[in-house]
DNA sequence: CAGTATCCGATGCGATACTG
DNA sequence: CAGTATCGCATCGGATACTG
């Protein structure tokens, strides 16, 4: 059952391509070089079992190279210039899935963690304030395995952003409280913040400049947009 | 074990897309409207159980429309505007395997039926000669299976093509006797036709004009070269 | 932490046979 | 021709337990 018996390319980039869970460990791989926690964390549906398997799947393939990590044990995953190749099908992907995906967010998508770090890595660092930024969620209608998830900081610094699940005991420029499901919808452009400001599902607290500032930041466009959905490298977590 | 529970893009696409043979069908429906026998015909190790469920799938999906035909029975599948969207990620894995699965073309890809009709299929029709111009391809090498498929014809007339496997009584202009595999190769541009030439493994005969009018009309290139993969949109077969 | 080995149940899928 | 219904097996993939 292994393979399609086609000599045309788009048989043969499916067969390394287009199975189960292995678009979404590329898209990961795209935002830069990754452990094997770092990718476990953000497809945590996935066993561990299988990534292990689809990552050799993948390096045999010749996409994914793996390397020891300098220091300590396990590996470094990394796309090969044949795995870097697979970057504008990605993309293709994320264009055709915010235009056309839209509104089908379920409710068992619903991820506040990922949908914290998921802001943190579509911020543009050069849009980054030149001086500190707080900003606290509190967020509501989490699924019962994410009740302890309902309070985030994201710490803004100018040359660094800080996701925490902890109190940092800075003090606040704006608070964001929200139905996780409706700023999701948000956060995705599917849904336009001022419908969402008026059905009192999103709010925000704070100074009319930081709420500004933030809207900015995080691009949240007042009605529904297609955003641009972007693979930028970021920094691997810490 | 259905979807990816990710509000992610690339995961809503990947939920309807990157499963097995489906890339493969919304190819051949970016080729045109197709019926259920012209999806078989070009998907043939495919079961038809499981083509009719995919369809069907997609269909769900919203990316394939399932319409009665006019006459007679059956249906004809047709892109949807979400599934035309589909595209530019078909394109995307084309040309990925162009520069990435060079050389794979195993044995058990080769199928000189896909072949030909793959030529008729790529031929600008811009280019077609402005009088008949028959080739005809006599196939070594073939799969067991495909004995009876060895000579083929390509009818190129001024405004239209013609595939036969039976000899269609007009004076033919340049013949290919070529290996299968040889060809297939040089055909995808992974090998050069010099090469083949000089390794005795495709050879032409005709006048010096008809064998460049040819490889015109088919872009043989002398040497190993990256083709542009297209999907250009063409008549349904008879 | 960073994976691997093993088990076993669900399902994906092809083969075959059937219908209008 | 244009599919659909049913069956049975292979494999896929998650859970669990294990290793350095």
């Amino acid at each position: 059952m292994k393979g399609y018996n086609q000599f045309c390319p788009v048989a043969k980039t499916a067969e390394v391509f287009a199975e189960r869970w292995t678009p979404l460990i590329v898209r990961e791989l795209c935002y830069g070089p990754k452990r094997f926690g770092d990718l476990h964390f953000a497809i945590p549906l996935m066993s561990r079992t299988l990534l292990a398997r689809r990552l050799r799947d993948l390096a045999e393939a010749g996409v994914v190279s793996i390397e020891p990590k300098e220091s300590g044990r396990g590996h470094v995953y990394r796309l090969t210039e044949a795995g870097e190749a697979l970057r504008p099908i990605i993309e293709a992907m994320g264009d055709w899935g915010q235009r056309w995906a839209q509104g089908k967010v379920e409710p068992g998508d619903l991820d506040a963690e990922l949908l914290v770090w998921g802001m943190r890595r579509q911020i543009d660092p050069r849009e980054l304030p030149d001086r500190d930024f707080v900003v606290r969620f509190e967020f509501s209608g989490l699924p019962k395995r994410q009740r302890n998830r309902r309070y985030w900081w994201l710490v803004l610094r100018p040359d660094d952003i800080e996701v925490c699940l902890k109190d940092p005991g800075l003090s606040v420029d704006v608070v964001v409280v929200a139905d996780l499901a409706a700023f999701t919808r948000v956060w995705m452009g599917y849904s336009g913040l001022a419908e969402a400001v008026a059905a009192g599902t999103v709010a925000f607290s704070g100074s009319g400049r930081a709420v500004a500032t933030l809207r900015r930041i995080l691009k949240l466009a007042d009605r529904p947009t297609i955003r641009k959905f972007t693979l930028r490298p970021w920094p691997a977590t810490a």
